[in-house]
DNA sequence: CGGCTCATTGATAACTCTCAACGCAGGTGG
DNA sequence: CCACCTGCGTTGAGAGTTATCAATGAGCCG
């Protein structure tokens, strides 16, 4: 069943600033929708036409050029929000890099429950300001770290983001064992790299015993200490 | 006198939300501040203490790393947000580039206040959603584009920016002649890039004809298009 | 007229990109 | 069950863009 009672991200997503009947009515609204990783679900461009919750998977909001240079944007996590309400087009793309499920809604529909209920949208401009802090962070990056600055930046916010995924229990944990939702050529699109320089780095910091590299899609993080170093 | 009625950014600032007597009360919580170019309002890292509204000048947001490099995150005109409200610290610092005036609250005041107040949020929601779509176009600029891409797309935003101050009552006209509110070393912190490089940028678009340069601070665009062409 | 800051210009170095070849792993079909 | 094919990642050599270091020049104010 698609109800709102059993969602995993009921309390993480801006869905929390809602009583039970209210949450009914927004449930009416919504369906739920799988994405296979590769699958997009909004183009750079477009009119924007909905907005959706992610509930399960990883996903990147991404831009390019006409010359097809591209560079993403945004990674968005479990319970982290989709879209642009409130608005004409939409200037990114959003694409599942793993298998995904997300909870979508009509643009005009949601914009108009969000208008009636205050409290959601206080939840969703909390969460649009911390959006919009981590992208200025991740500016100083991308206009001024190296490129092991780069690499050793991204794992690290990587083994953050990715923890509550992997252990629930602990919520200060972070995971020094993960699979990377990322092909290296997706990594490069990140740092505003190509992926020869991404590839040399990984191995790099794996000859430094830094980290480890078990297969293409798994890192572990042996020197967090020395990695924080690297980041600058 | 510092009232609300005679303020030039009015109706374009997010009090224009609120009615009469609402409008009253902000100010009630709300003073005046002058800055001087240089002047910093807020710093990175420390406690979110203030929020403020642009009424004159431009500001800068910028973040650095530990060894002194510096990235510029945001750039606010009049009418813009400045600051963080409903959040613990600010992650970037907050520097007046010309002379500037604004309309600053203590964030205390101004939480309890917007919370009351759902359509000054709504519009406090609509900037911030725009500012983030806006923070990661520039992403793209930071993260893929060339020298002489990041320069030429840098006059083009300022052209485009700046033209409300200069021509009030055309409301579509861009500025194809204006005075530049940073310096050329606040321009490569914006562009990521270093001093020596935009000012050999500079000096061949000039030699190119397509800008000129009266003096230090003041562009002249003589060709939109080839600018355009340059922009990527 | 100095003395200062900021911007320009030049020479060289460093970093990252580009182009190219090779390697590894997973899937398919004989 | 193995050979082959294909996609992705790694590694190497060389080129190109931008950074760095250094000197010169222009404007501004005492």
């Amino acid at each position: 069943m698609s109800s709102c009672d059993q969602c995993v991200v009921r309390n993480r997503a801006i869905c929390s600033a809602l009583e039970k009947d209210e949450l009914a009515s927004l449930n009416a609204i919504g369906r739920r929708r799988n994405l296979v990783a590769g699958e997009s679900l909004i183009w750079e461009g477009e009119d924007s036409l909905l907005v959706a919750n992610v509930i399960e998977g990883v996903l990147k909001l991404s831009a390019g050029t006409e010359d097809g240079r591209e560079q993403i944007v945004g990674v968005v996590y479990p319970s982290d929000f989709i879209g642009r309400p409130f608005g004409g087009t939409t200037h990114h793309g959003v694409t599942a890099l793993t298998d995904a499920r997300v909870c979508v809604f009509s643009r005009a529909d949601f914009d108009a429950f969000a208008r009636e209920h205050p409290d959601l949208e206080h939840k969703l401009l909390q969460r649009t300001l911390g959006e919009l802090d981590r992208t200025r962070r991740w500016m100083l990056l991308l206009g001024r770290k190296s490129a092991s600055e780069k690499v050793a930046s991204f794992l690290l916010e990587l083994s953050d983001r990715l923890a509550p995924a992997t252990c629930t229990s602990h919520p200060d944990a972070v995971a020094s064992r993960f699979v990377l939702p990322f092909s290296r050529q997706q990594i490069a699109d990140v740092l505003g790299l190509t992926i020869e320089t991404v590839s040399r780095q990984f191995t790099r910091l794996k000859s430094d015993g830094i980290i480890d590299l078990p297969s293409r899609r798994e890192v572990v993080i042996e020197n967090r200490a020395m990695l924080l170093a690297e980041a600058g």
